[in-house]
DNA sequence: CGAAATATGTAGATCGGTCTATTAGGAGAC
DNA sequence: GTCTCCTAATAGACCGATCTACATATTTCG
């Protein structure tokens, strides 16, 4: 029964990162993890004894790794940095389109609910934003930069990246996206 | 009465001003507000007779025009734009460490949770930030830049700010402002 | 007095979490 | 092969707490 049980278990998951993305943690209630995830309650604390913030922290690792072999898999696919960071905004704004703005950052929302009241999600959501970082990171390190201009130039793609995301959610529209590419491809001829 | 009412009022809104930027829409109670504003019950629907949403959205307006009047002020106490960049995340950066991250962003989180969800408060966040990308780019006008270019740059810069306050409170670390200041000062040149 | 404001009480729903049964399916004995 | 057993997994009732919102006084002051 461990392939049906698994099965469950990533219903649940998938449910709730498609869930807390478009509302937050606190904005999702495990009723409609539960709904959506097409599983009885008792199996939600089977699987994940440690309850909404297992759930949770498990979501946003699965979410947090899919942007980490998103950027990875680009940068191997793509001539040059500039085309990496391009690929990545045009990606995230086709997807937010996509689902109407019902998707953006999918850890952003959770690290600012959280950042000052929930030790164990706040370190989940800092370590995946560090993870991206570094993939930014190495592929700038690639380009010829030293170590720490890479990590503060990836640290400012990162933000222009996240921040565009916040702005274009807020204002329903891509524009914000738009801009913060060329801005990027500023950043990066600098 | 009208003196001590307004008081009441406004004490509400201070209170959902504080707790809805630490912990976002859906993770602040009525009795937390009630509580922290020192008011009973009905008095919140006695002065914000639309509930929670109307209140929420009261809030965000104070704490926006806010921001909008710092931005404002400093344009016209800074001999230049870098240096009205710079002093804006500085004193971002040193209100969130301030508050043990409990401050950020006063919009974005609301912004993230309600962008798909409920329009009222969507359209609260979006012409927020639309009033301070305003802000920025008159400012860049001043400088001679065209409107468009204005528009574009005040844009990303917008974004870069947000992102860097995403990732500091996500991170519980200045460095990420600190890093952005840099790369604004970068996109200002350009 | 009359309106504004305050002060509670309470309704009805939903919250996260725990509990006890029941079902299902693979491992091992023979 | 097939029967038995044991555990993983499912199922859903139930708990106290909390949520937003409303209703009904009571108080306060022009």
């Amino acid at each position: 029964m461990a392939v049906k049980g698994d099965e469950t278990r990533a219903r649940l998951i998938d449910a709730a990162r498609t869930l807390v993305e478009a509302r937050g943690y606190f904005g999702v209630g495990l009723n409609q993890v539960l709904e959506a995830g097409k599983a009885p309650r008792g199996s939600l604390y089977h699987h994940f004894p440690g309850g909404k913030d297992q759930l949770t922290a498990e979501a946003l690792t699965a979410s947090g790794q899919e942007i980490d072999a998103l950027i990875r898999s680009l940068a191997d696919a793509v001539p040059d940095t500039r085309t990496l960071i391009e690929s990545i905004l045009d990606a995230l704004a086709d997807r937010m389109e996509g689902a109407e703005y019902a998707k953006g950052c999918p850890i952003a929302t959770v690290a600012l609910e959280v950042a000052a009241t929930n030790d164990s999600l706040q370190k989940v959501c800092a370590d995946t934003y560090g993870g991206w970082q570094q993939a930014l990171a190495d592929r700038l390190v690639a380009d010829g930069r030293t170590h720490d201009q890479a990590e503060d130039l990836a640290c400012s793609l990162l933000a222009l990246i996240e921040g565009a995301l916040v702005l274009a959610r807020a204002q329903r529209s891509r524009t914000p996206i738009d801009r913060a590419r060329r801005s990027a491809v500023i950043l990066l001829n600098a």
